[in-house]
DNA sequence: CCTACATTCTCCAGCGACTAGAGGAGCAAG
DNA sequence: CTTGCTCCTCTAGTCGCTGGAGAATGTAGG
């Protein structure tokens, strides 16, 4: 009985109508069951699993990561060191990535303060690009 | 003269062999000359520009906009007002994601904080993914 | 019942920026 | 001459979608 079709899924879960039938392709979403038109047709338990995705998705968990949360949130009786570890890796690429984009973030502010508005031949912003040597990153 | 094949570009450049090539196919970096042996050989100017390309897709500069640059370093009579705003456009760009990454880190911690290492069942973490409501992030 | 329109269906192609592999040719040293 | 490295082209795959074509189905009004 009863379900919402795929426009109505999107429309409550906020994940587009493409990307739902994406996730059933790649084994995120099981098969829903479909109206004698051919149409699939989603109850609430399908709709609470596409808001996870999609939580988890704005998160930044890869599709990987988000199979086996899954997996784990179907065998309710596990151990959870699984799920605190994948959230973990998680949150150790988010702070690597944060540290990363606050030092390109200095080295943008310093090539942007520097351009005096002139010509390219006296651009610091192309300068910094082309000469190494006036990069302060330290990195690369 | 002469120059160096394509795995020393690779050495001294820090881009890799594939990825000069790509770079060669999409048009950021001019064809080189060959050798007899249709090898590529890569003079001091070439590899000037692959270093710009190189230091300037770590600085997280798309393509598109590289290939803007580059143009704009082959004129150096212009007005580097344009370089300037591609410059303003990416530190807009990576101070939005950095705010983004932020706000995912606190939420992470949040989870991972509240994580009493039982089994799923308790679990803060597939808890905060299955239901929106105990997640304190305001935008999602 | 007919028509018009919206929604959904499947399949296939494309995005960006590479990356990997197959299968072959060139080249330098022992 | 053979070994082993580098290089060549070409194709296809990665990730996570996104878009379009062309057909079928569903719904509301007349």
């Amino acid at each position: 009985m009863s379900g919402v079709p795929i426009g109505e899924a999107a429309r409550v879960s906020g994940v587009k109508v493409p990307t739902i039938r994406y996730y059933e392709e790649v084994g995120l979403l099981p098969e829903p069951p479909r109206t004698a038109g051919n149409r699939r047709f989603y109850d609430e338990a399908r709709l609470r699993r596409l808001t996870f995705i999609r939580h988890a998705r704005e998160l930044g968990f890869e599709v990987g990561a988000i199979r086996t949360l899954l997996d784990l949130q179907d065998n309710p009786g596990q151990s959870c060191s699984p799920a605190d570890s994948i959230a973990r890796q998680r949150l150790l690429d988010v702070v690597a990535r944060i540290d990363r984009l606050k030092a390109l973030q200095t080295e943008l502010e310093r090539m942007i303060a520097g351009c005096s508005h002139g010509t390219i031949a006296t651009c610091r912003v192309i300068e910094v690009l082309t000469d190494h040597g006036r990069c302060a990153h330290p990195s690369h």
